[in-house]
RNA sequence: UGGGGAAUAGUGUAAUGGUAGCACGACUGACUCUGGAUCAGUUAGUCGGGGUUCGAGUCCCUGUUCCCCAGCCA
């Protein structure tokens, strides 16, 4: 379980104060019992991390506190095992656990079924044959009333009987629905008479052909939660209107009956997080599954290598709070680097290799120098790089005619390579298209390990990989998904798609890493010096290495040159 | 024109009648064998209008804007 960090002194939010108050007042005998609740019909995402956050996160926090995860599985149509196990795992790799608290809404189902049996004989509840379109005529319209069914007012017997045939499958789907009776003209839509049961003749994943009716959210949701004894039941502000269904419910059944807290969903920039758009993007090929590295998603971010840390910690500052807003998709990225930075490992890649030959370096000498493996962490030690005579280093570290501030390697320019020596670059050979393809250079024995003697400075430091001694490996940068902040401000008649960022992967796949990440373990993410932080794909192998860029480091001479173009 | 919510720097959030603070971003500068990291600094805010009060982001009135609701989805 996850320790809260010197919270004490943190200002609560919202729900967390409710809680507070709560224990102080000692509301529900001291207990603190909240629930993750998904439906099991598609993969989790970062929006979910947040709820999931606060709901373990409070459980956590307080004493004896528990959180269970449960699915809510009353929809056989749409769900599915797969889902389940994926949910699990993700919650899991977020660092949370639900100990012996697994549930299934469907193992209610029976419970659930003998309580609508008890409405319907306290005359709250009646089962009515209006079709759904029937159905939503009579519900009239947010400025008018509806109308009351004819089925209304039926016996009490009746209700009984037919509910018990919808039950055996007597009836086919959507002939007849199980309603509470509240209120036709209630200014809540939701309170006109809301469908409590509906015929399904589908399977469900876990009790299989035994029912032919399934609960609707609103009369499932609030029975899970009082038969799970949960105190403070929270979810998304849509469901806001929901609740005194909720709680007309757990009243009329004089039962358990938890509070219901709404907070606002999270809204990143750059991204989208509704299922439906993100299902889009699989299904129509603009991602290359669910666990794209630039999909939303927790399976998409843990390819893409956040830390579940980091993850966490954004969730932590972005706060809970009750309107919708949309988060800068910068303070995930800054989470990351702050997380990474103290975590991974530094190895040295060449992204796009240039060739160097240092004239003055004996022919076939290879020297192990020894490079610090991370900086911000003495205890990991340092490792040796080796080095040669041909190595490469980035094209883009190299310039034939640098502009004002650029410090790297230009003709006749000395620079530091990291970890090894002073060079000075003597030649460029070019290509009969005049393209840089090889550099000369000199070095400075003298500077072995990267320090001169005699204190002379350079102005840059590059990072490097033997010719002969690296390995060849494939190299995935990602992008934003999306070239708007918000992917959904399309042009008239077009929709978040038009967005997609065209440039969001660029695969990389004559790149040069170190010797030391042959067979790297897919998942272990590092810093490639100067360049960002990657992590090994699933799919990556010791015959073919691919890495994929989580974030980039902060990048100064980036920024430089972008102001320059765009004064 | 029904009902339910909500408005604090560019963004995300604190302040629960008593100095509007923090973080991210942006911009300076210092330092640096990663143009990284780190450190120091600058920038910028209470939706509008009234009122109560010694004192209002907070309480009252009023206006404005935004979000949610007419699935037999959750």
């Amino acid at each position: 379980m996850i320790e809260s960090k010197d919270e004490s002194k943190e200002r609560l939010d919202f729900v967390r104060q409710i809680v507070a108050e709560d224990l102080k007042t000692n509301k529900w005998d001291g207990r603190v019992v909240t629930r993750f609740p998904p439906e099991p019909n598609g993969y989790l995402h970062i929006g979910h991390a947040k709820s999931i956050c606060l709901n373990f996160g409070i459980a956590a926090e307080n004493e004896g506190g528990v959180c269970h995860l449960r699915f809510d599985d009353t929809n056989p149509t749409k769900e599915e095992d797969e889902y389940v196990r994926a949910i699990e795992q993700d919650v899991r790799w977020l660092g949370w656990d639900w100990g012996e608290h697994l549930y299934y809404a469907s193992d209610y189902f029976e419970q659930m079924y003998d309580c609508a049996v008890q409405l319907i004989k306290t005359g709250k509840a009646y089962a009515c044959d209006l079709t759904a379109e029937q159905t939503r005529q009579y519900r009239g319209t947010l400025t008018t009333p509806g109308t009351d069914s004819p089925y209304r007012d039926r016996p009490v017997e009746e209700s009984l009987d037919l509910f018990e045939r919808m039950k055996a499958g007597e009836f086919a789907d959507g002939s007849r629905t199980l309603r509470a009776k509240i209120d036709m003209s209630h200014p809540n839509l939701n309170m006109r008479d809301p469908v409590m049961y509906r015929i399904l003749h589908a399977a469900h994943h876990r009790t299989g052909d035994k029912w032919c009716v399934y609960p609707m959210y609103d009369w499932a949701h609030g029975l899970e939660d009082s038969i799970e004894k949960i105190t403070h039941s929270i979810c998304t502000l849509e469901f806001e209107n929901h609740r005194p269904l909720y709680d007309w419910f757990l009243d009329e059944l004089h039962a358990y009956h938890p509070q219901q807290i709404e907070f606002a969903r999270l809204n990143l920039t750059y991204t989208v997080m509704s299922k439906r758009k993100l299902l889009q993007l699989v299904q129509e090929g603009l991602v290359t599954g669910w666990d794209d590295p630039r999909m939303p998603t927790i399976c998409g971010l843990r390819r893409r290598g956040d830390s579940p840390e980091s993850i966490r910690e954004f969730c932590r500052r972005i706060g809970v709070n009750k309107f919708n807003s949309t988060v800068d998709i910068a303070l995930l990225d800054h989470c990351l680097r702050e997380d990474l930075n103290k975590t991974s490992p530094r190895v040295m890649a060449v992204l796009r290799p240039l060739k160097v030959v240092i004239e003055n370096y004996p022919q076939d000498q290879v020297e192990e120098l020894d490079a610090i493996n991370n900086p911000e962490d003495p205890g990991a030690g340092t490792r040796k790089v080796p080095f040669s005579r041909e190595f490469y280093i980035e094209t883009e570290d190299f310039m034939e005619e640098p502009p004002k501030k650029f410090f790297r390697l230009a003709p006749g320019r000395e620079v530091r390579l990291r970890y090894a020596y002073f060079v000075t670059c003597t030649d460029v050979i070019k290509d009969e298209n005049a393209q840089v393809v090889e550099l000369r250079c000199t070095y400075d024995p003298a500077t072995r390990g990267g320090d001169a003697p005699d204190g002379r400075k350079v102005k840059s430091t590059l990072h490097w990989v033997s010719a002969s001694r690296s390995l060849e490996a494939e190299v995935r940068l990602y992008d934003h998904l999306f070239t708007k902040e918000n992917p959904d401000d399309a042009p008239e008649g077009e929709d978040f798609r038009s967005n997609v960022n065209p440039n969001s992967l660029e695969v990389l796949s004559s790149c040069r890493v170190e010797p030391s990440l042959a067979g790297a373990e897919p998942g272990t993410r590092y810093q490639f010096e100067r360049l960002g932080y990657f992590c090994v794909d699933p799919h990556s192998s010791p015959e073919k290495l691919v890495f994929n860029r989580t974030v980039t480091l902060r990048d100064t001479w980036a920024k430089i040159q972008k102001s320059q173009k765009t004064p």
